[in-house]
This record gives C-alpha cells, structure tokens and sequence, in this order.
DNA sequence: ATGACGATTTACT
DNA sequence: GTAAATCGTCATA
C-alpha cells in the first residue's frame, strides 16, 4: 500500500516571509536518512527574517557570503548555517532571487521516526532520558533529531528526496501567537518586532509566550 | 594571521 | 537564575 503524500509547490514559498512563516506552521517538514530511515514533524514554531532591512537577518545590509549565499537563491531551498561552534538551524529560502529573506524552523511536534530521533538526540549524552516534548523544541535540537547540517544547505524542498515538506494541517489564524524572536537581542528596534509564531498551546515549542 | 562573534543548548549554583 | 561549551565564519590588518 503506498502513501501518496502532497509535497508542497514551489509557489507556496515563494512568497513575503511573514506569510510564510505563518502558512508553515502545521505543515510537515520531512527527512529521508541515507538508510531509508523516514523521520517528519509538524512545524509547530517559526521566525521570519525579512533580509536586507532587518538587523536580525544574516543578509542585514546586503551581507552576502559563503555561508548566506543559499538565502540569495529561489524560494524552496534550504538555508542550513552552524553557530555557537556546535549547532545547526534550518530556515526555509522565501521569495526569489535576490531578495534575502527566509523562515526559521524553530520546533516541530514530531510524529514518524522518534525512536531514531531520540537516539541522534542522545548520542553525546548516553545518560540523557528525553521527553517527546524534547526532541525537536528548538532549531538546534530539531536539526540534531533529523540528522540536518551543512551538507544539506541549499537543497531543493521541492524536488529533493532526502529533505522536503509535505501538506499539512492548516492553522487558523485564531490559533497563531506571534511574539518577539528569540536570541537576537543584538538587533536593536528588529529584535521587538513580532516575527515570531508559533501554534497555541502546542507542547512542543521551544518556549511558551503569549 | 588574528580576533570577535554568534538566529543555542545544557548543566549547574 | 547564570555560565560554559566550542569552532566556523568573516571583517580587519
């Protein structure tokens, strides 16, 4: 029996980061191992970067580098960076060419694959005992659960095999919070602004707000 | 060549 | 609550 899931098109990304990063939410971002191994969650959080303008963006004032160059390509693809010396975030490229935006992933309420997950969770922590509600409340902890890193940056959403997304559950506004971003408190009057969302009451966020 | 800096997580006081 | 971990990246020289 074969699961016929709907991928999601190009034209769904390539539009305005805050309409992105709201349609997401629901959604379900998908990760196929090099074994076959499946692991997917529903996006339950995400941030909007709005590029060049925004002091919060890796793009802010035209940026464009090595590391950035995914978020200046088409919608659709991978934005994959590594911080902190030991962490990596995914973002998913809004708009075109040229225009630098992009939606963090920030958590997902995970639904295939946990076991997998909390062993790629654990495999630096034997002694660590994990909550699902710990797997992938976090960019960093998400990219971990799901085996993300640079290798992966730039790939195509929409017609790769080992990273994509597929439709989702649809979230009604009504239960959509938005709030401040998270860790960008170096970004001055940007770092307010309320690019943040995430699903009402959902337990799998990285942290609760409003 | 060098130095400062992270779109974070974890452990610990 | 605070602080350590840990290193690729980029701006400056």
């Amino acid at each position: 029996m074969s699961r016929e899931e709907e991928r999601l098109p190009r034209r769904f990304f390539a539009r305005d980061p805050v309409t992105l990063a709201r349609a997401l939410l629901g959604q379900a971002l998908v990760r196929v191992l090099d074994d076959g191994t499946r692991l997917a969650g529903r996006i339950v959080e995400t941030e909007a970067y709005l590029g060049v303008p925004d002091r919060a963006a890796h793009t802010f004032g035209g940026r464009r580098t090595p590391r950035n160059a995914a978020m200046w390509g088409p919608a659709g693809h991978a934005y994959i960076y590594f911080v902190y010396g030991m962490h990596h975030c995914m973002n998913v490229v809004a708009e075109r060419p040229g225009e630098p935006t992009a939606v963090l992933i920030r958590a997902l309420e995970p639904r295939e694959g946990l076991a997998r997950m909390r062993v790629n969770r654990t495999l630096k922590r034997p002694a660590a005992r994990l909550r699902d509600t710990d797997l992938c409340s976090g960019p960093a902890r998400l990219a971990q659960a799901l085996q993300l890193d640079r290798s992966l940056d730039g790939a195509d959403l929409v017609t790769g095999e080992s990273l994509f997304l597929e439709r989702g559950a649809r979230i009604a506004p009504r239960n959509i919070v938005a709030g401040p971003r998270i860790g960008v408190a170096y970004a001055g009057e940007w770092a307010e602004a309320p690019l943040r969302f995430h699903v009402a009451g959902n337990p799998h966020v990285s942290r609760q707000t409003g």
